[in-house]
DNA sequence: ATATTAGGTAACCAATTGGTTACGGATTCG
DNA sequence: CGAATCCGTAACCAATTGGTTACCTAATAT
């Protein structure tokens, strides 16, 4: 059903919202996993999983400072997702035309 | 772990491959389930599973037609994925201005 | 009226997800 | 050294996913 490959995919390491707010606080600046997973209700350890997640899609990356492990964002996978999704954008504009001229009753 | 609202999230949808292949052939023109599920090595009810969650999602939109049901991309949900996103362009290319630096050993 | 066709849905199954607790390896502190 | 801290990983579990086959309804065709 999924190859190991999947894994590293960057729309299934986006598609999880934990991931996301990790990804958002993250742009703030690096941050330790303790940190970070005291802003989320569950457990250390399933944070660090999530981390996993989003080294293995590259979009973290991990320095070791001592005893910690600062995670800093690196986007640059994203602009996969953003090319895909733009090549939308002119249908979806198209669309609102649509509906537009529909709720403004032009039958053109 | 789930609500059931997350059934209906735009990420959830195109996190799947085949997803977002049907979303990308249904840009060449609507088309009825069959001839959907033709292109792709597996049965009419998993596509139809796939249709539903996008359905879900807002991402297709089903017109009746005698037996057929004609599936219509209606891609507008994909412009908060594309905004999200849009927030992250600034940082990944202050990171390839980085690299770049860094590859042309420009230490500033 | 009956047969055929399009397609949704239920029931079922194996694999995956996303959480937990328990443990272990590094690193720092006393 | 020994104790404490940071954090990854293994083992485990319930819920979800993503596929299948079987069956059903609606609509067309003969």
């Amino acid at each position: 059903m999924h190859r190991s490959a999947a894994h590293a995919d960057v729309y299934h390491a986006v598609a999880d919202p934990t991931r996301r707010a990790i990804l958002d606080r993250l742009r703030r600046g690096g941050s330790p996993v303790s940190e970070l997973a005291a802003g989320f209700r569950m457990t250390r350890p399933a944070v660090s999983k999530h981390l996993g997640i989003l080294r293995r899609a590259r979009l973290v990356r991990e320095r070791r400072d001592g005893r910690q492990r600062i995670y800093q964002i690196t986007p640059a996978p994203l602009e996969a997702v953003a090319q895909w999704v733009e090549t939308y954008r002119a249908f979806w504009q198209v669309n609102l035309l649509s509906l537009k001229r529909h709720v403004e009753g032009d039958q053109s």
